[in-house]
DNA sequence: TGGTGATTACGAAGGATTTCGTAGACAAAT
DNA sequence: ATTTGTCTACGAAATCCTTCGTAATCACCA
């Protein structure tokens, strides 16, 4: 297991930590199950050695890890959700956007229908930022 | 050359089209020169065929035009930045904020430093969209 | 005890991505 | 005309990702 890596899961992978971050701590048969069952399109299934196959890779790449005390082992996500989402919005931002987070954020509110509430966090935020800055 | 889908370019080709959307038009040596020009780190050369062969495999995924009147090809990037970055942005929210792309703004407001301006800039656009729906 | 079902480990196929070597065509210069 | 250099086209190697089949193991129970 590479150290000192970020965390660049693949889109199967993401899926799977998903899971394992909506649920906590599962069994392949488990963690199987409910991708399935989030795949209400009519997407083929996953096979349950697929999803074992794929924790084992995570499980070496550190992804995930796992208590192998029983027969049946139990995997758990090795870093949290905000974490990864935070790497791999970083990636987008210097690959897509040239490292201007400013633009990219621009252009998610120029093409999303932010509700009311939400648009009022983001301002909160904001002026909180701002009075961080007077000071 | 495949319709109706959505552009899902790959690292490499992202780096291409980038170079195309700053430079414009130009040929296979003008865009391998500005991709090892941009690639000041200690990474290894690309070489011109390499070049050569992803942009012959971006027109045939309909990625970039080219003009082949004459023996040098010209390549264009076949759809505007501004497009290609809402997809790749629509995938990340997708895939790794479960559809939430007011949560992945948060995220990128709270982890990148704005400045005053682009602060003041995306108030404005907030208060805009608001304005719209007030009447 | 012997069979049934679930689980893990392993290997490999198939596809996509990135890389480059080689061959053939063409143009310019000597 | 021959050489030299540049260009395109093509094929193929190397790697990664996703998928699944098969074999071995284990637990349970009839």
């Amino acid at each position: 297991m590479k150290t000192n890596e970020l965390p660049q899961p693949t889109e199967a992978e993401l899926e799977i930590l998903t899971v394992l971050w909506e649920q906590g701590p599962a069994t392949v048969r488990e963690v199987n199950d409910k991708l399935n069952e989030r795949r209400s399109d009519g997407s083929k299934e996953i096979g349950y050695t697929t999803t074992l196959k794929l924790l084992q890779i995570m499980f070496e790449k550190g992804l995930v890890t796992r208590n192998a005390d029983a027969r049946t082992h139990i995997y758990s996500a090795a870093m949290a959700q905000t974490d990864v989402q935070r790497n791999m919005l970083q990636r987008l931002v210097d690959t897509a956007f040239q490292g201007s987070a400013m633009q990219m954020v621009m252009q998610a509110l120029g093409d999303h229908d932010a509700s009311t509430e939400e648009l009022q966090e983001i301002k909160a935020l904001i002026e909180k930022v701002e009075q961080l800055r007077k000071v």
